[in-house]
DNA sequence: CAATACTTTCAGTAGTTATTGAAAGTTCAG
DNA sequence: CTGAACTTTCAATAACTACTGAAAGTATTG
C-alpha cells in the first residue's frame, strides 16, 4: 500500500475509495443521532471490513489516537454493535461488526427505547397522576385548561405506545414478514 | 403568583409542576436526538400550554435570554413544529405548537428523512456504482471481498428502503389504520 | 415622520464534549 | 517472576456549541 494513500486516507483503489466514502457519510450522520462522529466512523469501518480490525488498524485508517480508538471501540461493544474476537497467534484484540442489518436495527431500537422513550413514558405517567390528583377542587375555568393539558399528554402517551408496538413488530417480523405487511398496508391505503 | 415560584421555576400548583416536569424531561431527551436542550424545552413548553406564548413568556418561564428565545423559536418554526400567531390588540408575536401528535410525527419524520436518510442512500448508491464499475478485472481473492462488501451495502440499502416504506405507511394510515395493522401483525406473529 | 414596541443578529464568552499522549494497568510467554 | 506486548485510563487541552446582552433592524401607531 503506497504511503501517500495511507496518510491522506484517500485511495486509488475504487473499493477502498468506496469504503472511505461510506465511512465519512456514516460518521457525519452519526452526529444527527447523538452518536459522536468518530464512534460512527469506527462502526462504519468495521461494517465495511471483511476482516476483523484491531486498535492499530483503526488508528491508522481513521487517523485518531490510541485513546480515542480504545474508548470508542469499547463504546461500540457496550452498545452491542461490535464484538471482540481473537485471532490465533496474535495477542491483540480484534473487533468485528454484527453485519446483519436487522439485528443491528433491533439492538439500536431496544437500547434507544430504554434510554429515550421509556423515561418519557414514565414522566408522562407521573405528570398524569399529578394532574389527576388535582382534578377535583379546581375552578371551572381552570378545569378546562386541565382537561386540554391532560388530553395532550394522553395523546402523546398513546402515540408512543402505538409507535413502540409497531417497532416491536417490525423487529419480530423481520424483512420477510414486513414485505407482506407492507403489501397489506398498500392495499389499505388504496 | 408568588415571586419565589417564578424565580425558581417551581410551582406549588400541581398542574404547573406537572408541566415543568414534562418540559424538563422533553428537553433532556432532545439531547439524545441532536436537538438542543433549550429548543426541546421551548417546544415542550408550547406543547403543554393552552394559550399562545410570546418571547417574553419563554424567557420568563425557562430563564433564558432574549437571543436564545428568539433563535430557538425561529428554529422550531423552521422545523415546522410551531407557528407564529398574532393576538388582537397585542403587537407581539405569539407562538403555538401543532398539537396533533401524528402531524408532529409526520413533520419530524419527513425532515429527518430528508436530512439523514436520503444522504446515506445517495452515498450508498454512489458507493455501489464505484464498486460495480471495478467489478471485472479483479483478482480472484479480491473478488470475494468485493462481493461481501457489495452485499453489505445492498442489505443496508434494502433495510433503509423497507424502513422508509413502513414509516410512510404509518404516516398515511394514522392512528386508526395502525390499530388494524397492529392487529394483523399480531396474528402473523402468532 | 418620529417615537415606540417589538424582533433579530452577532461578537464575546461560558460551558460542554472530544481528543491526545503519556502513564498506569493487564496479560501472557518464557 | 520478569519483560514485552498490548489495553485502558485520565489530566490537559483543543474544538465545538450554546448563551448572553447590547446594538441594529423592522414594523406599527399616533
Amino acid at each position: 500500500m503506497p504511503d501517500a494513500t495511507t496518510l491522506t486516507n484517500e485511495s486509488a483503489d475504487p473499493i477502498d475509495a468506496s469504503r472511505q466514502m461510506f465511512i465519512r457519510r456514516w460518521g457525519e450522520m452519526g452526529g444527527y443521532w447523538g452518536i459522536n462522529r468518530t464512534m460512527a466512523e469506527i462502526h462504519a469501518l468495521l461494517f465495511v471490513s471483511n476482516e476483523p480490525i484491531c486498535t492499530d488498524d483503526v488508528m491508522e485508517r481513521l487517523l485518531v489516537s490510541r485513546g480515542t480508538a480504545s474508548t470508542n471501540l469499547r463504546g461500540l461493544v457496550d452498545w452491542g454493535l461490535i464484538e471482540r474476537v481473537h485471532l490465533r497467534g496474535d495477542r491483540r484484540e480484534y473487533f468485528v461488526c454484527r453485519t446483519n442489518v436487522w439485528e443491528m436495527f433491533e439492538t439500536i431500537v431496544q437500547q434507544r427505547r430504554r434510554r429515550e422513550v421509556e423515561p418519557i413514558v414514565e414522566t408522562i405517567d407521573k405528570c398524569l397522576e399529578m394532574v389527576g390528583a388535582s382534578k377535583k377542587g379546581q375552578a371551572a375555568g381552570e378545569s378546562e385548561n386541565v382537561t386540554k393539558f391532560r388530553t395532550r399528554l394522553e395523546e402523546m402517551q398513546g402515540f408512543l405506545s402505538t409507535f413502540g408496538t409497531i417497532v416491536d413488530m417490525m423487529v419480530t417480523l423481520g424483512p420477510k414478514g414486513l414485505e407482506r405487511v407492507s403489501g397489506m398496508m398498500t392495499k389499505m391505503v388504496r
